[in-house]
DNA sequence: GCTTTTGTGTGGCGCGGTTCACAGAATCGC
DNA sequence: GCGATTCTGTGAACCGCGCCACACAAAAGC
């Protein structure tokens, strides 16, 4: 039985004590090594999760076998919402990227708590909409944005808690293509065109923003 | 003030008589004509539409201004969701393509509905999980799926109520692309191929599907 | 009716990005 | 240490599809 051992960052920096305090007492804790998977695309879902400490990967697979990388959520980050709202199968594969820490908490618990607290219910249904949102705007880039730009952006934003002046990502380039829905190849050469800019440092297993400004006017991706 | 006359199809046919009778108690009656706009993409949004009958057609923009079609809704379906769970700016385009009534509920009145019955919030969360879900699935085909197998599933899911056995879809084949995301172009080669192939038969305006099946194996896209 | 507008059919060119094919570098394993 | 993996870089061939440029057909307007 954990007390209050929740970060202040993220969805639950800004969660009602309503919410923080279910998730501290209904939830019960789970650690996941590096690599370990959570649940898979199809599993049966029924529990909402709240990552203590670490990193989890998201991604699905498409009907011939390529993997689409969808996130990576970080501490205070809230995950699992779809089966809280509608039980059934996973729409992801959840993974480990960092040894993690998780507090789990089971679907029936969470509507039981509501019916007692329907405070909860908004902060439930925030959670909703920031997903469906995050979703809408996911679904536009990737149909209708070039690959360089949905590389910058995507560099970019699994960046944003790094808050030094060279932010670093430990993705390999297969890793990011999978991210964005391209090949291994195309994201070297691109990189390879933004390191002779020296926009981008990149070695094995890694890359580090040297100019963000640069790659935020990449990203931008100002059309004429 | 109108009695129950929604329609029986849909989300509604499966939804609780806690929701029926709210969409009934707090909704108030919106027509539309044929090509009206309810809303747009931007606007301010807090309320929450049921179809009585007719049909809606949704659209976001892309940067570069080009048109993506997402979906068309008939009578019996709910929308507008994500303004009730996280008002702010709505996130498509909507507007009739027939003559068009629904009802519509304040997002404040739903809200205030759900402190008094608990149970809705199950109904709520159903619809918000379903969408959800129906959004993973568009990102994930556009992502990798070919044109051709894009615009096969299109059409057979736009004439999914069409129980006939050669379902009929009026849409000119410029809208049709703007909802795969394609050209007019690529979607009028690819029917032309088909209508060689006596899979579908084309006219001005619309289309007729002739062999179901057909359409079906060209929608499965077995890889190999 | 004739013109204008709006939808459809087709061909050609080009670009972005995949696929294939290697070669070199870093890391792991024992 | 030294071979076996696993990453990265790059070039060549291919190809789907967007973009441009028409010709034609069907409707709409007057």
């Amino acid at each position: 039985m954990s007390t209050s051992n929740l970060p202040k960052t993220g969805f639950l920096a800004e969660a009602s004590a309503a919410l923080l305090s279910m998730l501290d007492e209904l939830a019960t804790e789970i650690t996941l090594d590096k690599g370990e998977t959570l649940f898979e695309l199809g599993d049966e879902g029924d529990a909402l999760f709240a990552i203590v400490e670490g990193a989890v990967e998201f991604s699905t697979y498409s009907i011939d076998g390529r993997r689409l990388g969808l996130e990576i959520m970080r501490a205070g980050e809230l995950f699992g919402e779809i089966a809280l709202f509608d039980p059934g199968e996973r729409t992801a594969n959840a993974s480990a990227l960092e040894p993690t820490r998780l507090r789990k908490v089971k679907n029936g618990d969470v509507l039981a708590a509501i019916k007692d607290q329907p405070d909860l219910v908004i902060d439930i249904i925030a959670l909703a909409g920031q997903r469906m949102r995050w979703m809408n705007r996911q679904l536009s880039e990737q149909v209708f944005l070039p690959m360089p730009v949905r590389l910058a952006r995507k560099i970019l934003h699994l960046t944003r808690d790094d808050t030094s002046s060279e932010p670093m990502l430990s993705l390999s380039q297969s890793e990011l293509a999978e991210f964005i829905g391209a090949t291994r190849e195309a994201v070297s050469k691109t990189i390879s065109q933004w390191k002779k800019q020296d926009v981008i440092h990149s070695t094995r297993g890694g890359l580090k923003v040297l100019d963000k400004r640069a790659m935020e006017i990449i990203a931008e991706f100002e059309e004429i």
